[in-house]
DNA sequence: TTGAAAGCGCTAACAA
DNA sequence: TTGTTAGCGCTTTCAA
């Protein structure tokens, strides 16, 4: 078939285990070491990478699971996590499970199987409860969505906090009719309405909360019926961008110009934010951040498994857009 | 370590022969079988990938290198991808070079180390060409942009045409002075710059074509000044998402608003493109088509390896938006 | 239909 | 430093 480490060894004039420790870190005789590198090129030798886990006993590959690929926050995130993997001479097996339970479990069980290394999960809205009763022949790390306290490392932000910002942004600019929509399924969401409801009720205001299946159509159509109800609505608060989208689409139906009628602010500080009206004000999430702390918290875990668990908590960054609005 | 098919074996009182004829697809006795599976759901065996890999010479994984993942089109393109992979029971291994040859060299060479059974492959601008010159243990299919005639089977859409009927859609509209920002890299961009051309001609009009980086910020840079040369410009058309943000921030930022000053029309139907203005008008890319052509091409080529080498150019879709313009 | 035995391509242990 | 040997976990002959 092709062309295996035997035929370098021959080629080269050594044994295969020469060829194999010039490979890798072995002491090789610098004359050999250069016969065997010229052979690997003259023979355009590929190592095979399944024989080489098998017997390594290590997979030298972590996984990355994923709920939403087309979100800017995992492509970027991806990047991070490569960047450092790649730092480490690891690979990195990115999934995407676009928010389904079942191709969630379906990865998780492939992961298994490829023997890896260790694992920077966001699970879905189901899977996040789920995870922590599972156990892995590897180390886990949560991001983005926090399951149960204490089963395995977390990398979050403070999305209360966060959402407080919003809610403080508006109201220095003069709003105080301010709408929450949130995604009914996730603990991020559910963080963020607490958040938003703490910091209304400080500034002695009354919460407009509505809970929504996290699409744009459900939140848009939401929206129109909070408009109904109440007209004097001066803001929304998104959590998260598909909401955000919703709402945005919802209000340009029915001719609300932004920030004239309406401010809308929300989370992930997504390409189409700023072109948007006079621009929404976001939540930017420190993605490169996250990504590299979730890889620091997986290498501390490889190297002393017994450590308890930790979460680390990020900030968000507020990005102001949008003119004053007019008292 | 980890528990393998012998404890299976052991568990189920058979050979780990009829384990593995279980787990497969061999030919085993109802009540053997029966055991195996109990034996399998008690001990909580997982397969080791990598030991079947080695084992069987052959990797059921098929490779999927795209340029941009953040690019809706490559996100629908993957999930395309990975349904049509998972109907036939094989994996995909999703990497993004983000436009950069080296990680694509890179990815490639990894490709070969995993011995994969196939790969599809959306070539850097740079890769393009080079790729044809190389040869591959496997079989590659090259998509969106197309390398020289004849070195791999290859899937497009027809970009010339596609150029052609933004063109017919803004000269429709009554648009006269039409700019053209195409992306200075890739051959895509050089079929939609031809179309446009020619589209341009067939109308007795002069063609203004630029070609930029293709970043958003050399695209709004080369609008403005093609803005401050030409006051009678009253329509872009844009080659590629980037190159259209760019002109959409510039030309918002210049105070012109769409499409009372200025009708944009480009490719890639993203999520914003019909937030903007009036709503842009866009070449929606067949994109679950093309995914599945390319898988079924592999499939083709892995069952007849010495078929010629096919291109399949498939067509894009206008999508209409923004008011008609007064004439 | 089943089991015993060989071996996929590589690395690690052991000798020399 | 180098070669020989064994074996990672599985599938696939080959015999029974």
């Amino acid at each position: 078939m092709s062309i295996g480490i035997k035929d370098v060894a021959k080629a080269a004039g050594v044994s295969a285990a020469t060829v194999s420790r010039v490979l890798g870190s072995g002491s090789v005789s610098p004359d050999l070491r250069d016969k065997v590198e010229a052979a690997v090129r003259a023979t355009g030798y590929r190592p095979n990478l399944s024989a080489r886990r098998l017997r390594s006993q290590h997979s030298r590959t972590i996984g990355l699971i994923v709920s939403d690929i087309a979100n800017p926050f995992f492509t970027e995130l991806s990047r991070a996590v490569e960047m450092a993997a790649h730092q480490a001479d690891l690979r990195v097996m990115l999934c995407n499970t676009d928010e389904n339970p079942e191709r969630e479990a379906l990865y998780l069980e492939m992961m298994q199987e490829e023997r890896i290394t260790g694992l920077i999960l966001a699970p879905t809205s189901v899977g996040a409860a789920r995870i922590a009763t599972m156990d892995f022949d590897f180390p886990v790390i949560l991001i983005d969505r926090a399951g149960p306290l204490g089963a395995h490392d977390e990398v979050t932000i403070d999305n209360a906090e966060s959402a407080r910002l919003l809610v403080e942004h508006l109201v220095a600019r003069g709003h105080r009719h301010i709408a929450g929509i949130f995604g009914n399924t996730s603990s991020t969401a559910a963080a963020r309405h607490e958040g938003y409801v703490a910091a209304m009720a400080a500034h002695g205001l009354p919460p407009h909360a509505q809970f929504v299946a996290p699409t744009a159509e459900a939140a848009g159509a939401a929206f129109m019926r909070m408009v109904e109800r109440s007209l004097r609505l001066d803001a929304v608060l998104a959590s998260n961008g598909l909401i955000l989208l919703g709402v945005v689409k919802a209000s340009k139906a029915m001719g609300l110009e932004m920030p004239r009628d309406l401010s809308v602010v929300g989370f992930d500080n997504e390409t189409w934010t700023d072109l948007v009206g006079a621009g929404i004000t976001v939540i930017e999430q420190p993605v490169a951040e996250i990504g590299r702390t979730a890889m620091a918290l997986l290498f501390e875990r490889l190297a002393c498994p017994h450590l308890p668990p930790r979460r680390v908590v990020l900030s968000g960054r507020l990005v102001e857009r949008g003119m004053p609005r007019p008292a």
